[in-house]
RNA sequence: GGGCGAUUAGCUCAGCUGGUUAGAGCGCCUGCCUUACAAGCAGGAAGUCGGCAGUUCGAAUCUGUCAUCGCCCA
């Protein structure tokens, strides 16, 4: 044998294949689909016709963050789909990009200001928006780097971010022209307010928690006599400053009386209303309640229907104001305490009891949630959601799974406007401008600085800036579009050679969680604005959750970093390992041991590859015809030509856990339990080493490229060794097609072989033979044809099973130990090593697991029914199984007997 | 209160359009350092498929119902 030149060093070591390879697909612009179609010698317009074209958007993450395991699994399946579809052949296109999330990005630097002893209120608007822009180039990009060591496929040429000029401009044509369409509007509403940050909330950046508070039992006296009082039940007490009503239900035959009359309200001494309304119910508390219009979303409706003044107690801080007299200043939670202990002084406090009530947390900070009327921007949304609807209903957008639907439809149908400005000072300002002197309204992407109405130049921008996903809504198209000013200055919006190649985008991969945050708002701005759904699909995948099935978070303190596990166990297991727990539209269990299993499939892979190179020439090159192939290479082929269809459906059908398995069980139990074993034995003959070495490199080679999308370092490392590989990059090869040479007939054979070989491998160590001991084996059969097969093919079963005498006929030999196979059986000339006791055990132990077997049979058989209405062909292979069980125990019994004497 | 989903081996999960002796990985037991790999190889144990009822010749798979758990919305 020639001398090897491949120094494979005997383990795996993923440390430096992501700093080799990575660095050069970006350098030679792997990833672009200018190079895939240069490469794979694509023509870009018939690709579009045909609809061979594959396009994501990257759901942005937070220009703040780092990867996280929710991160790693989102990229790692979009990644997988970029990297199949690339090699398949479609013009392929993933757009990465980060999104400027208000309030965290301003959390972060108003945090490092704090530390300096600053504010944001001593500097100016401009000063602190240059400071967050600084932040953002050196530390923003954090995560861009991460995903690099991920190994995502994405083209950085195409980078971009939800503030930058070209989305930004984009922001406000779209914000100008929803406005002169009417969608938005500028209105008093109640909105969800968070204190700590300072800004509203939209309904759905609002999350509710149960949480123990108290149900607190107060009395309001009656107006015209204060001897007589009205029991109220409220979770709130220190919101009764504003109270400007008390309420009962209609038919509430206790509180007829007080409909209509007037309650004084305690502390504050003004005289209230009591109204009547069918919202409230009767069954909770002593069924009145306080009316605070401007605090409560409910107690707003009540106000509206009722003419109800509104009169709001809190500042923005949360802190009583000039409204709520004496308790002006005090936080909410000092104001409840102060007027609890006041009320006790009055007497008008009866008692309180335990209550478990649900409490708006803010998604950002988790601090209570105020609900407040408050002068906001909303988004006229009904008309928008119904196309969006439609879009789904009609099929032209389909969720994967299915039933995530439900999940869209029953948001969308009861969708409310949607608050989209903050008190923030990062983000788009809201185009808005008002005549200080005239007070008119002009909403412009162009500077305002005169007035059109008045002429007066005292014109203020509104201090807002817009919600930030609704920058995210038209990240589909955004990223698309120029990122230049200039570009935006046409009546209609740029149309680019991207936007027509890859607009709408092939699917969009993301977390059940953000379904509303993202998915909708994608649909509805990209139908009204692109007249054009922005994905075909939608793929939703679960959360990840620790062992505990708990949600992991750092106040728990159970995340799981993933670049550590990238840097423990290598990158490529790490994201084999990650799809691989993957299950269809249910949250993950984290459960490590797996990663570890998957460490070591890298490390067979490895070993494969080092093995086959060692016994090859250095100099081997693939033959372009195939040499006379023998059965197990032809076994081996057609093996693999069935794991290949089985996927390529698997990844077409968003199964990705079924597609790393398939593809896992290939490789180790196939290839390499199986083939390559036998394959040794052809290696060692002149006669049958070529078309095995052929066989052994082909399907490696294959096998490479169906694991690289999942695997794509060890993968383009191992191909790369390949001389004639030595300028190509697997990530722009062609997925394999079906291999030639494939024979159903030698997969038939050689399985047969192999029955035997694990038959008389388990005779040996069941009856405790030593595995270095050769022995003598008989095949029988009275099936010449199957006799013809093992003769052609003994070699494989001296070696698999360790036999040196090997017969073949059709005579019982005189002595032996029997295997029981199909029409066949083997003996093994073992009597020296056998314990009568154990070799009877093992026979017992087949029968009855025949047994069990031949008893599930008779019993379909013995159904009259089963004879007369089961396909023909199905009671044909009973009745034949049946017979089959039956021979076998007879045989096994008979050799039980004669063991007895 | 409305909706969705789950319940299969000790653990985590497959089992797609009803017909398998119910599968995998990890873990467990036994034996092997067989010159690709001990991160390996070979062999093995382990489940009345949550309960009940129904449809069917036939149910882990379809229907109903109950139980337990989880999630979303109000």
């Amino acid at each position: 044998m020639a001398e090897n030149k491949k120094e494979l060093p005997p383990k795996y070591n993923p440390f430096g294949l992501q700093e080799k390879w990575y660095p050069r697909w970006e350098k030679e612009k792997v990833f672009s689909w200018k190079k895939q179609a240069e490469v794979q010698n694509l023509n870009i317009e018939e690709k579009k016709e045909r609809g061979e074209v594959f396009s994501m958007v990257i759901p942005p993450p937070n220009v703040t963050g780092s990867l996280h395991l929710g991160h790693a699994l989102n990229h790692t399946i979009q990644d997988i789909l970029a990297r199949y579809h690339r090699m398949k052949g479609d013009l392929t296109l993933w757009v990465p990009g980060t999104d400027h999330a208000g309030i965290a990005t301003q959390n972060v630097v108003e945090k490092l200001l704090a530390k300096e002893g600053k504010s944001r209120m001593d500097m100016t608007r401009e000063e602190f928006e240059k400071r967050v822009w600084q932040w953002k180039e050196e530390s923003g990009g954090m995560i861009t780097h991460q995903q690099r060591q991920l190994g995502e496929s994405v083209d950085w040429d195409y980078e971009r971010f939800t503030l930058d000029e070209g989305c930004s401009e984009l922001v406000k044509e779209v914000f100008v022209r929803l406005y002169k369409e009417g969608f938005i509007y500028r209105a008093e509403r109640i909105i969800n307010w968070c204190p700590r940050c300072v800004t509203a909330l939209s309904n759905i950046e609002t999350e509710y928690e149960e949480r123990n508070g108290k149900l607190y039992y107060i009395h309001y006296p009656f107006a015209d006599n204060p001897e007589e009082f009205l029991e109220i039940a409220t979770t709130r007490p220190e919101t009764m400053l504003g109270d400007t009503a008390v309420a009962v239900h209609p038919d509430d035959d206790r509180y007829q009386h007080a409909i209509g009359r007037e309650v004084l309200l305690p502390l504050m001494n003004r005289k209230i209303p009591v109204i009547a309304d069918s919202y409230v119910d009767k069954d909770f508390g002593t069924g009145v309640v306080k009316i605070t219009p401007a605090h409560d979303p409910n107690d707003f409706e009540i106000g509206k229907r009722h003419s109800l003044s509104i009169l709001r107690i809190m500042d923005d801080y949360g802190h009583i104001n000039e409204n709520g007299g004496k308790y002006k200043g005090l936080s909410r939670e000092a104001a409840r305490k102060q007027i609890l202990e006041d009320l006790k002084k009055e007497n008008l406090f009866i008692r309180e009891e335990k209550h478990k009530h649900s409490v708006g947390t803010c998604y950002r900070c988790h601090h209570i949630v105020e609900p407040l009327t408050s002068l906001q921007w909303f988004v006229k949304i009904k008309p928008l959601a119904e196309p969006a609807i439609d879009a789904v209903r009609s099929g032209k957008i389909r969720f994967v799974p299915e039933r995530w639907k439900n999940v869209y439809f029953n948001w969308m149908e009861n969708i409310q406007d949607w608050c989209i400005s903050r008190q923030l000072w990062w983000g788009h300002r809201i185009p808005a401008y008002y005549c200080l002197d005239c007070s008119h309204l002009e909403v412009s992407k162009e500077k305002v600085t005169t007035c059109p109405e008045c002429k007066s130049n005292n014109v203020k921008q509104d201090e807002d800036v817009l919600d930030t996903w609704f920058s995210s809504a038209l990240w589909p198209f955004s990223t698309l579009m120029p990122n230049n000013k200039e570009a935006y200055g046409q009546a209609d919006l740029p149309r680019t050679k991207e936007l027509s190649l890859f607009y709408p985008t092939s699917v969009l991969v993301t977390g059940f969680d953000i379904i509303f945050f993202w998915v909708a708002r994608m649909i509805m701005a990209g139908l009204h604005f692109m007249h054009e759904i922005p994905f075909h699909d939608v793929y939703i995948h679960g959360l990840v959750r620790d062992a505990t099935r708990q949600k992991m978070s750092k106040s728990k303190g159970n995340v799981v970093n993933p670049l550590e596990k990238m840097d423990e166990y290598g990158t490529d297991a790490f994201r084999f390992f990650l799809i691989s727990i993957l299950p269809e539209g249910k949250d993950i269990i984290y459960d490590e041991s797996r990663l570890k299993g998957y460490q070591a499939f890298c490390n067979k892979i490895w070993n494969t590859a080092r093995f086959i190179w060692l016994n090859q020439p250095a100099d081997f090159k693939l033959p372009e015809k195939a040499p006379t192939l023998s059965e197990i290479d032809q076994y081996m082929i057609t093996k693999f030509n069935t794991g290949l269809q089985e996927i390529t459906r698997a990844l077409e059908s968003y199964r990705f856990a079924d597609y790393a398995s398939t593809v896992y069980d290939l490789f180790w139990k196939t290839f390499c339990d199986q083939y390559v074993e036998l394959a040794k034995v052809n290696l060692k003959e002149p006669d049958t080493a070529d078309g095995t070495r052929y066989t052994l490199n082909l399907v490696f080679m294959n096998l490479l490229k169906l694991l690289s999308p999942a695997m794509p370092f060890i993968t383009e490392e191992l191909f790369s060794q390949y001389d004639e590989n030595k300028n190509k990059f697997l990530a722009l090869e062609k997925w394999p097609s079906e291999v030639s040479n494939a024979s159903t007939e030698a997969e038939k054979n050689i399985a047969f072989i192999l029955k035997i070989i694990s038959k008389i491998r388990s005779v040996r160590a069941e009856l405790g033979v030593p595995p270095k001991e050769k022995i003598e084996v008989t095949f029988v059969s009275e099936d010449e044809s199957l006799r013809r097969v093992v003769k052609t093919n003994q070699k494989y079963i001296l070696a698999g099973a360790n036999v040196n005498t090997f017969h073949v006929q059709a005579e019982v030999p005189k002595k032996g130990i029997k295997g029981i196979l199909d029409k066949a059986a083997v003996y093994l000339n073992i009597l020296d090593f056998v314990d009568i006791t154990r070799e009877k055990a093992r026979i017992e132990k087949e029968i009855a697991t025949l047994r069990k077997g031949l008893l599930v049979c008779q019993k379909k058989l013995e159904n009259p029914a089963f004879k007369e209405k089961a396909p023909k062909e199905l009671v044909e292979a009973e009745l034949q199984k049946e017979k089959n069980y039956i021979a076998k125990i007879r045989d096994l019994e008979t050799l039980l007997q004669s063991l007895q004497k």
